[in-house]
DNA sequence: AAGCACTTCAACCGCACAGGT
DNA sequence: TACCTGTGCGGTTGAAGTGCT
């Protein structure tokens, strides 16, 4: 059942004559897509770009609802997706992500681009979930955990050594996940200038549950000349690997505005670096804190530049990730 | 060839959340 | 504040494909 390539080549745009868009008796269809109805979609989603689904829906004469064609559009026929079977890189980073951010698929889509969080779901579930648990890691790091418990232990476990509290699924994990973030995009930036040879993985460390002082173990974390300290496996110190959302983008996309319209993104540098606040900045905004950390950085603006972000060798950090540490599976089913 | 069991994956459902009124 | 609408997410379902007997 592997999904058909979409050619788009064969698509042209019907001539918009706005009767024909409108729906027949208004009854919603459902159920599989035919040739017919994903032509339509495409065609007026190449022809004007993603709007209002409803709208889309109604004006590109589809009897669907909206959420049925973003849907679609999303899981199926987007461009950008890629097709075919995992390959063994993809899988073991689905493994890792997964051991971190349990079952946020839409999270670890984002870290896979041309993959769908749908897709990863369904792989996961009909694939990796099935394996015998001790072969369900390739190599490495934590083993997967279901259940977002288990996930929360498994910080409270990274932490235990400084005595932090249990990072629990609430709102404040949001801020968690960005600082997190940051550290890891943080560390990527100082091992490649520095040329450290120690394993690119995830620090998760000086976290705590409160989220000023999460983002104030942030700051340290990034402020730290010997931040690569941080990555020798002392007493404590736990390393992770999460792979940053921006240097997968930039793998096709080699340069990125930060121009936009966002205005998390207009911050500029006050107590950290461009790059270390960029990163905690895009993570923020990633897990949708942004307006705390811009709070707590109080930053100036970054102008208009386009930065070009570090490229980032998947293999060599999946290489480099086999040192990591393990967390222990702590099973509460 | 037919029937059955299993697998895969597209699509739906229900819920949460944000933004607008 | 309450309600409505749009969007996004994770869980689940069921149709279609595949393999085995």
């Amino acid at each position: 059942m592997r999904k058909p390539a979409v050619d788009y080549s064969s698509f042209t745009p019907p001539s918009s004559s706005s009767s024909s868009m409108k729906n027949g008796n208004g009854k919603l269809r459902k159920g599989l897509w035919s040739p017919e109805e994903d032509e339509k979609l495409i065609s007026y989603m190449l022809r004007n770009g993603q709007g209002c689904w409803s709208d889309v829906a109604r004006n590109a004469g589809l009897q669907r609802c909206g959420k049925s064609c973003r849907l679609r559009w999303i899981n199926y026929l987007r461009p950008d997706l890629k097709r075919g079977a995992f390959s063994p890189h993809e899988e073991e980073l689905i493994v890792q992500l997964h051991s971190l951010l349990g079952n946020r698929w839409s999270q670890i889509a984002a870290r896979l681009p041309g993959r769908t969080d749908n897709e990863i779901k369904n792989f996961w579930n009909s694939t990796i979930k099935k394996r015998p648990k001790n072969n369900a890691l390739l190599s490495n790091t934590i083993l997967p955990s279901p259940s977002d418990d288990q996930f929360s232990l498994g910080l409270m476990y990274m932490q235990q050594n400084h005595q932090h509290h249990l990072i629990h699924q609430s709102s404040n994990n949001n801020i968690f996940m960005a600082a997190a973030d940051a550290a890891t995009c943080s560390y990527m930036d100082h091992s490649s200038s520095s040329g450290s040879s120690s394993s690119p993985s995830m620090v998760l460390n000086h976290m705590n549950t409160n989220p000023t002082s999460l983002l104030m173990s942030c700051d340290m974390l990034l402020d730290d000349p010997s931040l690569v300290d941080i990555y020798n496996f002392g007493d404590g110190l736990v390393e992770l690997y999460v792979p940053p959302l921006e240097t997968i983008i930039t793998s096709s996309n080699t340069s990125m505005s930060f121009n936009d319209n966002n205005s998390i993104l207009e911050a500029g540098v006050n107590k950290v670096g461009h790059h270390q606040q960029r990163h905690i900045m895009e993570a923020a905004d990633r897990y949708s804190c942004g307006s705390d950390v811009q709070e707590k950085l109080s930053c100036d603006s970054f102008g208009e530049t386009n930065i070009r972000l570090g490229e980032w060798d998947l293999e060599e950090l999946m290489r480099s990730s086999e040192t990591a540490y393990s967390v222990p599976h702590i099973d509460l089913q």
